[in-house]
RNA sequence: GACCCUAUCGUCCAGCGGUUAGGACACCGCCCUUUCACGGCGGUAACACGGGUUCGAAUCCCGUUAGGGUCGCCA
């Protein structure tokens, strides 16, 4: 009888009655009927009990990648998800490139899609610090641990850590069991661990900080996948219990390439400034890789946040689709609450320098605008001509309807009409509008287009009602006969 | 080159031995409509190939091909 892996990763057990091989794919796994499941604190093994500790631990470049944030939020989601801690780490061996700005960028990322970290540089912790480049004496620690052992030997003044030349054996919580044989030193060297200048190879802080922050579960790029086994080698050597790996599949460009910093949309960056929500930006990379099943898809946070499953992510590389990113944060924007909308909102109107007063004025434009934005960025300009008299004229929306014979004529007609209202709102405005279009024998379109090029200077934007309403009766009008100077 | 992983519409995701192979994005029609969106209806479009196993394979096995990853004194 086995337990099998994906069963551990979700937090529940299956006792699978059949014998032989870990099952390696994920249908395999699935395939095994008969399972019977028990409830989670029945018959586990005792590892498992021990609170979960996942951690995201990038290098400072000044960039994050979106397969980063991916990995990051996979980690995030599985410590929330267990009451676990979810530990940030920053890997700046190479102290060169760290900068001030690179920290800034990581936090900035993670806090924008809401990865709140329990320990981190800058929270501290129990098992700080929290970047490598502070952690020296106790790399050094290891290393001796590792030298008592003749687990190592000098090369060129550089420190080698000397292969087992055994076969090891992963156990991923995404992959399955793989065997590699290591025995090949031709293709399998022996790893550096430490340069002839004294600094620190990526593979022997990684694990050792991995060991020294109690991480249970390593959540990674596959990327990282053939490096598995030389890093379970030093735990080994250290007298260490591996954590469980979960190495997810990789995010591709168009060209099925990984993802690089050339490519667009491969920065966090690039989302924030665009105006994508973080809530769509979330959703949209946890689809890539992994489904809730039932055709689900726009899905708020606390639901990934229930339905996610670790085990249940698929092993293949997928390509990143801007478009369908886009589509979702339509999605987000128009199903989210008119608070939110102006607290995401907000800032992209701040920085356009749109004088909209106080936000009690604001607030009403955003509330038309919502429905219809799909950047947060687009905002600015789909309510500016809310706020000034000075918008400026779209020549062509003015050459289609405005400039059209009899418009001129018809937009009067109209503010006249529309004078006589003393209940300003948007339903009466329509309907005094269809009655005035019925009375002059026209189509509603043709009031409704020179009017809303009149009020707004352009043939896209807002519903026209909702525009006057937010305009206010009086500067409606004015706008009206102002705009008659450009009618035919 | 060696080793590891992967292979369903253009893209993402379903599928767990018996399905008219499903949904979403994109694309194309139509409807709704004051623009743009939204929404609704419909359409184009996929099991890489070859062998097995089986009464039956997109699903299991093997091979081929293709793609990706790793083989750093990068992380």
């Amino acid at each position: 009888m086995k337990t099998s892996v994906r069963s551990w990763a979700s937090g529940r057990a299956s006792l699978v009655p059949c014998s032989g091989r870990w099952p390696s794919r994920p249908a395999a796994r699935a395939r095994c009927n008969f399972r019977i499941r028990i409830e989670f604190r029945t018959g586990i093994p005792f590892s498992l009990r021990m609170s979960v500790r996942t951690r995201f631990a990038p290098s400072p470049t000044g960039f994050l990648h979106v397969g980063g944030a991916r990995t990051a939020l996979f980690n995030w989601l599985y410590a929330r998800q267990n009451d676990g801690k979810f530990i940030l780490r920053i890997e700046d061996t190479d102290a060169a490139r760290n900068t001030e700005e690179a920290y800034k960028v990581i936090y900035d990322g993670l806090n924008w899609l809401g990865l709140d970290w329990d320990e981190g540089p800058d929270k501290g912790g129990p098992f700080g610090p929290y970047q490598q480049s502070e952690r020296n004496a106790i790399y050094e620690k290891y290393l001796a641990v590792l030298e008592a052992g003749g687990h190592v030997y000098e090369d060129n003044g550089a420190i080698r850590f000397r292969s087992q030349r055994k076969p090891v054996l992963v156990e991923d919580i995404v992959c399955g069991k793989i065997e590699f044989d290591m025995s090949n030193p031709a293709t399998h060297p022996d790893m550096t661990i430490r340069r002839p200048d004294g600094s620190w190879i990526f593979h022997f802080v990684n694990v050792v900080d991995d060991i020294e922050m109690q991480l249970t579960h390593v959540i990674r790029g596959e990327d990282h996948l053939s490096n598995t086994p030389k890093h379970i080698e030093l735990y080994q050597a250290l007298g260490a219990t591996p954590p469980k790996f979960a190495h997810i599949p990789l995010i591709l460009n168009h060209e099925g390439k990984k993802l690089s910093k050339r490519d667009g949309g491969s920065s966090i960056t690039y989302f924030l400034d665009l105006g994508y929500t973080p809530e769509a930006v979330a959703n949209y990379l946890c689809l890539l890789g992994w489904s809730p099943g039932e055709n689900r898809e726009f899905l708020k946070t606390p639901e990934i946040l229930s339905l996610f499953d670790l085990g249940q992510i698929n092993r293949r590389n997928s390509i990143f689709d801007l478009d369908k990113c886009f589509w979702l944060n339509g999605q987000h924007l128009q199903h989210m609450s008119l608070e939110r909308f102006e607290e995401l909102a907000l800032p992209f109107v701040d920085k356009a320098g749109v004088s909209y007063g106080t936000i009690d004025a604001l607030r009403p434009a955003l509330a038309i605008v919502k429905p219809k934005v799909k950047h947060l960025s687009d905002v600015p300009d789909w309510i500016g001509f809310l706020f000034t008299e000075e918008y400026p004229f779209d020549p062509e929306a003015v050459a289609k309807s405005l400039a059209k014979p009899g418009a001129g004529d018809r937009l009067q007609a109209l503010g006249s009409a529309l004078s006589a209202l003393s209940d300003w709102t948007h339903a009466v405005i329509e309907l005094k509008l269809k009655e005035t279009a019925a009375t002059m024998g026209v189509k509603a379109g043709e009031l409704v287009h020179p009017a809303r090029v009149a009020v707004s200077g352009r043939s896209v934007g807002p519903g026209l009602y909702e525009m006057f309403e937010v305009l206010g009766k009086a500067r409606t009008l004015a706008r009206f006969d102002k705009a008659r100077a450009l009618a035919a």
